[in-house]
DNA sequence: CCAGGAAATGCTTATGTGTACCGTTATGGC
DNA sequence: GCCATAACGGTACACATAAGCATTTCCTGG
């Protein structure tokens, strides 16, 4: 956690901006959560564990910086949210995948790649030359099945 | 597109619902441009061409309603605007597949389903029941390819 | 065909996420 | 340590969508 810690600092002041409390706070927030799919209030209510009197705006603004950095990952599940979530760590990575539960709303993630000969195939029907893709797999999971919720 | 509207009427019905001149407008709406990802915003303005006086919160429920009828399908661009468009006609086929060029913002769709493999996959290892799924690739069209737009 | 009751509409207001503004505070190069 | 500038905190605002409520419209059964 420390490496990253300095290797975002690094990041900030490579691009000129600013190493502050605020900022390392919220990375914080992700780093002790890997995997987490955390809102904007969630993630307010996380740092003001450690940094009370943090605002929200501030939030906001480094939540944007971090997605910007290519730190973290916008998640849109639909749900009236959006969530943002700790990258894989590679920096290069970017595909989302994500498994959502229709009767409790968990989140899972699954990591397999799978769409690259789908690719390869629009790009030359279609002249679409794909970058990046996001796939969201709506289900029950196995808990709520178990439960017999579903 | 009669018959469109006769299977809707009949399906308001079957549900208990009243057949509204409203209704039948903003189905008419979709019917009149298959194919089109249309905002609220446009669905209304559109409306408002044949039916002056109808109000926008009734474009939301109507949508929310059609959108339980199955159909038309909620889509999310993530640039700050939920879409919705037809779906394909059967009724069975809810699964999503876009192709979204990140220069023009134009939006193609792609029918292919190529994932079966992969959602058994994921039942077998997981225990986590797929039943629908949504596939936005990202990338840039043909033509702001050929512009050099990119 | 008409009357009564429920559902749907339209208007307005509320909600809630996210952004803009702006005076104040903190960072980092000299 | 000083000073310019970026970043912050608080608030107000913007926007899409939902909720409340009185009025209108649809439908069923006489």
């Amino acid at each position: 956690m420390t490496s990253n810690q300095e290797y975002f600092k690094e990041l900030l002041r490579d691009h000129g901006l600013k190493v502050t409390n605020q900022r390392i706070a919220i990375l914080e927030v992700f780093t002790r959560q890997p995997g987490a799919h955390l809102t904007a209030e969630e993630i307010y209510d996380y740092v003001r564990k450690d940094y009370p009197e943090i605002g929200l705006a501030t939030i906001y603004r480094t939540i944007q910086l971090l997605s910007e950095l290519h730190l973290i990952d916008k998640i849109n599940l639909d749900d009236g949210y959006v969530r943002y979530e700790m990258g894989s760590g590679d920096g290069i990575n970017h595909h989302h995948h994500h498994l959502i539960c229709l009767n409790c709303g968990a989140v899972f993630a699954f990591g397999e790649d799978m769409l690259d000969s789908l690719e390869a195939h629009i790009d030359k029907s279609m002249g679409f030359k794909v970058v990046d893709h996001e796939v969201k797999l709506l289900g029950y999971c196995r808990k709520c099945q178990e439960d017999n919720d579903v």
